[in-house]
DNA sequence: TATATAATGTAATCTTATTCACATTAAAGT
DNA sequence: ACTTTAATGTGAATAAGATTACATTATATA
């Protein structure tokens, strides 16, 4: 693939969202989308796609018929799946790490999670969504045996650091963390971090900020 | 309160994590802090503490101690704490709904969820995190009586919008919405969405590019 | 009381992200 | 073949967000 300039994080949020209204319409037989319509289904403005897609070189659209969805669907393709992405572990198989399990596994999605990790004996050796679950003494082990490189943190934020460190010693380079916590990792490990509190005051103080000035 | 210069939106997000981790410091007793143990908690820098402190309006730092813990978090609270803030109903008591019960009503934070929602018989009057769940055809009512204003959409993506529709007309004006869909609203209701399958995706790219240009 | 020190508070700058605006263009209709 | 039409592709303008840089300042120490 063309390397490419460097595409803004903004983009790369977006550029899954249009996959995945693509891959529908695909699956309804429709070929071609015009950018007002992909920005309708995505939330966002027609000029919003049109330089997404110019930012990824996409310029395969055409004033009578728009884009071409499997053309789209290639493209993106290019940028977001790369050559050599690992499989996934998740740990924590608590509330959140099933939900997370189940649905990620049953959508279409490269990476999928290969293994699950918990503390609790009674979780491990069980299968939740094709998923088996091992011990943590067993993390170094698998995720070298699954070619994981990407964990999944859903435990609670005390263990949070620790589950970092071991996967990090494993391998890993990049953590999506649901932990309310503030992890440390080596600068060449990407963090992402996912706080549900923060989420629901940040919608409370909003609402309440839109109904007094109506938005 | 003093009517704001209209607070940006990230500053809101990182009000929310100093909260958290301010409070973890009054619980250890700790009466202080400068700008740059708090950025360092917060994973950012002290020059966006002291930035969003100054939005916030709050000066009552000093070079010789920093800030007190006691005076940021009155800040803070008048900030995010609105005085009309309703609680939360939350509809679709799958695995991430329970997730969310049990973890947002732990832990100490107005707003909480008063009441869930389904529409499995099976679910209906158990009671998970002292929240009892109800069916959807009381979401009206209960609404109401309870003093909610703001809904939480942990369904399936094909029911998100008639869920929302419903929250909608029960008066609920924000919305955290977990299903991968875009929601149509009125545009006095404000809208967050939490994208799972995108963060993973994302967390892929990154953690690519990382090891690739190391950082 | 004066001095040294290390943080605060903020204006100015730089960077990133979004929107505007319009010349260009591909097909459908005349 | 020509005209019309409604999108595309993109430079330029604007807005939003983060960082720099430094004058100011509260206390500890001499």
């Amino acid at each position: 693939m063309k390397r490419e300039e460097k595409i803004p994080a903004r983009t790369i949020e977006r550029l899954a969202i249009y996959r995945r209204q693509l891959l529908e319409l695909k699956s309804n037989r429709l070929s071609h989308i015009y950018s007002h319509q992909l920005a309708e289904l995505a939330n966002n403005t027609p000029a919003q796609v049109r330089r997404d897609l110019m930012i990824i070189g996409c310029s395969g659209g055409n004033p009578k018929q728009g884009y071409g969805i499997d053309y789209l669907l290639n493209s993106i393709n290019s940028i977001l799946d790369n050559d050599k992405a690992g499989q996934i572990a998740l740990v924590g198989v608590g509330d959140l790490g099933k939900a997370i399990l189940s649905y990620s596994n049953y959508q279409r999605s490269t990476p999928s999670v290969a293994a699950a990790f918990d503390i609790d004996e009674e979780k491990i050796g069980k299968v939740i969504a094709s998923c088996k679950c091992y011990p943590l003494s067993e993390m170094k082990t698998k995720v070298k045996e699954l070619g994981i490189t990407l964990g999944i943190i859903t435990v609670p934020s005390v263990y949070a650091q620790k589950v970092t460190d071991k996967l990090v010693s494993a391998g890993v380079t990049g953590i999506l963390n649901f932990a309310p916590a503030t992890l440390r990792v080596p600068n060449n490990v990407f963090v992402e971090r996912i706080d549900i509190t923060m989420e629901i005051e940040k919608v409370a103080y909003f609402a309440n900020e839109y109904s007094r000035l109506g938005k």
